[in-house]
DNA sequence: TTGTATGCGTTATCAG
DNA sequence: CTGATAACGCATACAA
């Protein structure tokens, strides 16, 4: 491949001047201008991209770690991410750990390599103080609230969502409350299970453990919770569900085995995924695309301009009030 | 940040030594290897990415171009990708598209600029011509069927699949047959529009024009293909449906507003997403996880073998019976 | 307006 | 086993 130099040659004139015409500088005649693009459409030029970031020292790529892809919640973070991405010119390089330490150290250590500008995390397993150490190798924006270590963050308040959706089911005369979960770790798990431990103690209700169905992140966990609903002894009279998708498979396989919702069983979804306004699936609206683009544009902003208006930002839910409670 | 060249001095070795203790060469004293590692760990040195990248020529780094993410077709490809990607220690850079040419463009002109090894192309609005002009730049794989310039290619048999589908519904006596589809241009829909054409030409049934629901991507698409039908004049007995979303909306629009599937109407997805078999979607089986996963297998059998055991293959699709149709 | 020289941080070749 | 030194391809400070 033709680099720089050849152009040089081939165009008559030196290194800087094809680097000037090559990034749009101004102060060079007309005459040359023209004979470096002529050079470059004869060699069939490209530049180098990964010379150009090591001589800048930048990349403009920006890293996204997530556990899944394939799961509504995250692709629409991605999806918000993206857009901003691309309206910024930034590129995104994906790091997928599936919820394993290992892989999310990986992640970190190429934002030490210099490999991106910065790194958008919308989940993580490991302790937060390990994301704090890798606070000073390069920007990290969360996509979870994180008081401890001064962290950037946009994030969703899940301690005041949950309550708020736990009161409501109080309000409306429910004792035994129980919640599904994709897994109980987390930030986001620990302040939903210190909202459940809080409202339920407020009301002078004791929390049953099977009360609590873990590891619900799909259609077919619905399924099998709406499964070991049926055969349990005391049964919840209501059930808050951290993904709409899982509180769809409930309501759908309720509907088939003959189970009555609410009458039976109230369920809350969150999301407000459009298959909880097609079930008619109550539901906590979260902004999962907007904390996607907010996450970059922070990011962005500190990158761009080496500070930023706020470190924090909390994005507001909406409890939408349908027919299953 | 401390370089190769700082652990040298440091350790009191040369710089050859220091990368052949990084990299794990042997032919170099127990001695000075563990001077290298002291220096590491005094310094807290990590490689620069890039600087590699540039000095090999390579980045193990594969481009993944699609139009959207958060949509379940391509989520699961991208997770397929993924899954590999990760287990042979690659990296993916995320092109999202939207189906706009330019910045179709621009992804390929990023392989040009080897950023990235390869290119897994998901779907493309772009000639089949202008990729096969990049496919000097570096590898392309596509997850389309593409006769025409010998690309490499892992894909579904779309004419056939539809074809089959299709000769189901004609078997079981449908006659006046519609299609909804996410977009009327690609191979994939092309392929899929011919196949419609021939068995309708084979039955001797004039496809009518209003019998083609374009747009259909989502749930909420379902719907409205739902309140289209009813009121058409003269209605299809039977859909064929590109996405189980998209005919899982129509299924539970039909449900709420009492039309009976599959007496008045009979209903084939494609995919088997687990909502079609929540619902009873009859479907198409569509194996886009292993779609991803063989993508990248062919494009990493290339890049480290510079050959390739053969350039497309064929993926099979299963119609699943079950009560829609 | 243009060119020279140096830096970016590694890897790889080739003597020794 | 080890070390100089030349790539890798581009950007940029400094001089002219």
């Amino acid at each position: 491949m033709a680099n720089i130099r050849d152009l040089a040659k081939e165009a008559g004139v030196s290194v800087a001047t094809v680097s000037r015409v090559l990034n749009g500088y101004p102060y060079v005649s007309e005459e040359k201008r023209r004979a470096v693009w002529e050079a470059v459409e004869k060699l069939h030029y490209t530049k180098n991209i990964q010379a150009v970031h090591l001589a800048k020292g930048r990349t403009t790529i920006v890293g996204v770690m997530l556990p899944y892809i394939h799961h509504p919640y995250f692709s629409a973070v991605i999806e918000g991410i993206s857009k901003e991405a691309l309206r910024y010119g930034y590129q995104l390089l994906l790091f997928q750990t599936n919820y394993d330490v290992e892989r999310e150290l990986e992640a970190l250590e190429r934002l030490r390599m210099k490999q991106m500008d910065g790194l958008i995390v919308c989940s993580h397993e490991a302790g937060s103080e390990v994301l704090a150490a890798y606070q000073e190798e390069g920007p990290i924006v969360l996509c979870e609230q994180a008081e401890e270590y001064d962290f950037f963050t946009v994030y969703i308040d899940h301690y005041r969502a949950f309550a708020k959706a736990l009161r409501y089911l109080v309000h409306k005369g429910h004792r035994r409350i129980g919640y599904c979960i994709g897994r109980m770790t987390g930030p986001n798990s620990q302040a939903r299970a210190a909202a459940y431990q809080d409202v339920l103690r407020d009301i002078g209700v004791v929390p049953r453990r099977h009360w609590v169905f873990d590891g619900c992140l799909f259609l077919e966990d619905g399924k099998r919770v709406m499964r070991q609903w049926v055969a349990m002894g005391e049964r919840p009279s209501a059930l808050l569900v951290t993904s709409d998708q899982v509180a769809a498979g409930i309501v759908l396989e309720a509907h088939r085995i003959g189970v009555h919702i609410p009458e039976e069983l109230s369920v809350i979804g969150f999301d407000n995924d459009p298959l909880a306004e097609m079930l008619g699936i109550t539901t906590v609206a979260l902004p999962h695309f907007s904390l996607g683009e907010k996450a970059f544009r922070l990011l962005h902003h500190w990158l761009e301009t080496g500070h930023v208006p706020r470190k924090q930002e909390e994005l507001p839910t909406r409890l939408i009030v349908r027919t299953t409670g």
